[in-house]
DNA sequence: TGCTGTGAAGCTCTTCACAGCC
DNA sequence: GGCTGTGAAGAGCTTCACAGCA
């Protein structure tokens, strides 16, 4: 059952996590598995089995001592506890290569995040058709995102136009913003911000195998 | 001066806040901005101050106290730290529209990260041309890896065929992985893996979202 | 019996506060 | 005087170890 427990901290690791044990649960679901304990759910997300049981109790009991977690009711407690079960509306702010390639992404069928509009400020972009959606002048992002009640603005524009892109959004008052291009933005505090640069992986990964050589 | 310290524990999320701090140097750098104390630039990665300068501790001395740090310098000392002053060749597989927009990403362009192999199991797909470079059988990655001397390599395939990919590079001799499949992937220890899946700062996203209303 | 849920211990990372140096 | 570099204190997350329950 879950159960929201407005008192405790919850790290935003532990919220990391949860994506990537359901991600593990939806597999486990596919192959037909109806139940499983800690310790084999926590090998195969690659951490420690408490470290499971600790971030589920953030947001309830959902295990059965002695036997274990069903996967297909941890799957939907999970989605739950995230905030997923439900359709997320968002708008997508830059129309080039990136944006373009973020229409098509596979994760906009199978989950309930849907792109509703795509913007762009470069007039040659506007009125473009990408995917079924037509490119609309960014000036018009407010009226759009009250219409159709979007909270979370996806920014995929060169660097030096995302902080643009940002007050855009923030001025039509956006709560939350994915920003694929390579510059911090700033924003009020009560706006959210999650960045995406799959280079900084790169750049992990050089290090660590140049490290590893010693 | 870089001085690599052998001796202690670097924490891998130091690695990730590099990474920021060069992003945010490149900036400054674009904007002519000579030299930065480290308050500054805290604010601008939106971190604390003491934590940049521990994290630049790890690897030297880069500062000169009283006044701060030469920009374009602790530019040159961050790549060399993470190790990304050289070239670092890699080899892409699967050949879908995640693959391709992959190939044509501006950071290739930007850094000396290099796709020089593309590779695909799909018959339909080989023989194929992507931005230069011909589609070849994935059983043809090894001598591939051992010609190009490539140690990185990157999975674009569906979550299927993900575990079968990274069993091939590892087979090759990879020592790195940057997983883009929405699946985990398992490797001997000594191959060093990444993933890659931005529905999960979606979900992150969402979980502040929620919670923030209250 | 077997596995979850959880207080407490342990550990790692972050921040403070100031010595050290230009 | 001003800012870096750093030991020590503090905070937060992880893991342990076992009570609690099916």
């Amino acid at each position: 059952m879950y159960t929201d427990n407005k008192n405790k901290h919850i790290p935003k690791i532990s919220i990391q996590r949860l994506a990537v044990y359901l991600q593990v649960l939806e597999s486990l679901d596919v192959d037909g598995v109806e139940v499983i304990t800690s310790e084999p759910l926590a090998k195969a997300c690659d951490v420690n089995a408490s470290q499971i049981r600790k971030d589920l109790t953030y947001f309830g009991e959902f295990g059965v001592r002695g036997v274990g977690y069903n996967v297909k009711s941890l799957m939907a407690s999970i989605s739950e506890a995230l905030g997923i079960n439900r359709e997320w509306p968002t708008v997508l702010v830059g129309a080039g290569n990136l944006g373009r390639s973020l229409v098509g992404h596979n994760g906009f069928k199978q989950t309930r995040f849907k792109i509703v509009g795509v913007f762009d400020c470069d007039p040659f972009k506007i009125g473009e058709e990408i995917a079924g959606l037509e490119v609309v002048c960014t000036q018009r992002l407010k009226e759009k995102i009250a219409d159709l009640k979007v909270e979370i603005g996806i920014i995929a524009t060169p660097p030096e136009r995302a902080q643009r892109a940002a007050n855009h959004l923030v001025s039509a008052g956006i709560k939350g913003i994915l920003n694929f291009a390579p510059a911090r933005i700033f924003v009020p505090t009560y706006v959210n911000v999650e960045y995406v640069d799959y280079f900084h992986y790169l750049y992990s990964l050089a290090f660590q195998i140049t490290h590893d050589k010693r």
